[in-house]
RNA sequence: GCGACCAUCGUAUAAUGGUUAUUACGCUGCUCUGUGGAAGCGGAUAUACGGGUUCAAUUCCCGUUGGUCGCCCCA
């Protein structure tokens, strides 16, 4: 190594080096992630983190994966691309297997993905993200199901009803309320649905004056149904369309299900073109974070893109950084506590016996470290007590001729003398 | 890809175109050879990187890198 020019100990631009104790929160949302979507029944599934440039073409369109992506050419002339986002790759996955699979599928997966763009607040180059789908199911029972799991897990991490909302929409209620409705030819229903997602974003009286402009004499119409708070309210103006009785479906199925707060969106579109369906999105209503914590929808023509027979499809994303931001904004996030248990010091001469005993409790499930050096006794606790590890016991002359350790609670700062059985017990409780 | 703001010990900060760059917490050593948190006394650690202006730059200017926040985009 050159010594005019230093190795960067930065990580790399837009990543984050996960230190212990940030492992922790990340082991705490994925664990929660995990058990609500098994508790549904899902398989978890993963894949590599390379495709094809090619399927990200296919469904997103020259100007992301040229822009917004990790892509480069192999070795062997194949273009390649990290992973974006991961429902192009499940919907492969499912095409590819869609004779042997059976329906209804219930998958789940906890990829990282990658985009190459300016990282900024809740957007990093790489982060990881639950992805939640149900292939198979046509009618509106799935998507109840997949906004089912997604209040579940915002119940799972502690939050309220009054912590979040879930606002939901569905893509062909607007397109009808778009065309229908308002008359609007293809261009302009695409100009305005776009509008319509930045609306929260924008001063009301710019958005309104922009919607003017491409509605023209029909932004009256327009402000008629964009206001509305139910359904009902839209009443004759949606009669045919079968995103309105998809909709009433989902409110009954979730009331059913106990679920209250969940509003009607009529503004709500989410980016992706792919939506076919519902879409819905889980809103932080705290004033200190409000925005959107994750979201989804259903694509049925996904699968389809592989040339092969249609495969319904219903799911959503919800990024780690997101969750983590909620957690921190409203007080659920878990206090630290690092996966060891036990600290075993030991006086001059003893670090022999120290190990002995560190290895007679690991055979018992005891998750313990010995501390190697020979540092003071002093020292070495202070160790135990700056790693935030509960509890630490001390190996000397004593000890090894008694078969007796004083186990300290290093939190209560109280000592108890027992036998390395009893530590194993009393360790073995904690842990559960 | 575009724009704005920012960069001083590990963290949070102070100051200055000119001797040893401040303070707090943290870290470390000792007081204290079988037990962390208290106290006292010591100690180490910083002007992101590269260039320019200047007798002199941590300070002013430019660039790079990184961060933060918007725009674009949004899995």
């Amino acid at each position: 190594m050159s010594a005019n020019k230093k190795l960067s100990i930065e990580a790399y631009k837009g990543t984050r080096d996960f230190y212990p104790k940030e492992q922790f929160v990340q082991n705490y949302i994925f664990s929660v992630w995990r058990k609500v979507a098994q508790s549904f029944g899902y398989l978890e599934y993963n894949a590599s983190l390379l495709e094809e440039t090619e399927l990200y073409r296919a469904k997103s369109g020259e100007e992301i994966v040229s822009e917004q992506t990790y892509s480069f050419t192999d070795r062997g002339g194949r273009d390649v691309t990290i992973r974006p986002e991961m429902t192009p790759t499940v919907a492969r996955m499912v095409a590819q297997k869609r004779k042997e699979l059976t329906f209804p599928l219930r998958w789940f997966s906890i990829p990282n993905l990658f985009r190459y763009e300016r990282p900024q607040k809740g957007r990093l180059r790489e982060h990881w993200q639950l992805n939640v789908d149900i292939f198979g199911v046509e009618s509106a029972q799935a998507d109840i199901e997949i906004i089912k799991v997604a209040h579940g897990i915002m119940k799972a991490f502690g939050a309220s009803d009054e912590d979040f909302e879930i606002r939901i929409n569905d893509r062909r209620l607007l397109n009808f309320l778009l065309h229908e409705h308002l008359g609007l030819d293809e261009s302009r229903a695409y100009k305005l649905s776009k509008l319509v997602d930045k609306m929260h974003k924008m001063k009301a009286e710019e958005f309104l004056k922009a919607a003017a402009e491409i509605l023209g004499h029909k932004a009256k119409l327009f402000e008629e149904v964009l206001y509305v708070k139910s359904l009902d309210e839209l009443g004759e103006k949606a009669p045919k369309s079968t995103g309105a009785h998809g909709l009433q479906q989902i409110f009954a199925g979730l009331k059913a299900a106990g679920i209250k707060n969940f509003v009607y969106d009529p503004s709500l579109v989410r980016g992706f073109d792919y939506y076919t369906g519902v879409v819905f999105e889980v809103f932080d209503t705290s004033p200190a974070n409000n925005r959107s914590i994750f979201g989804g929808g259903r694509y049925d023509d996904l699968v389809g893109i592989f040339g092969v027979e249609k495969v319904p499809g219903v799911g959503f994303g919800a990024g780690d950084v997101t969750a983590a931001d909620f957690l921190q904004t409203h007080g659920l996030m878990p206090e630290y506590r690092p996966d060891i248990d036990l600290y075993i010091c030991h006086l001059d001469g003893y670090l022999d016996n120290a190990n002995n005993l560190a290895d007679k409790l690991r055979k018992q499930g005891v998750r313990a470290a010995v501390d190697l050096t020979d540092k003071k006794v002093s020292q070495q606790v202070k160790t135990a007590d700056r790693e935030q590890i509960p509890f630490v016991v001390v190996v000397g002359e004593e000890e090894v001729k008694t078969g007796k350790f004083k186990l300290k609670n290093l939190k209560e700062g109280k000592e108890v003398e027992m036998s390395a059985d009893q530590i194993i017990s009393v360790l073995r409780n904690i842990n559960k």
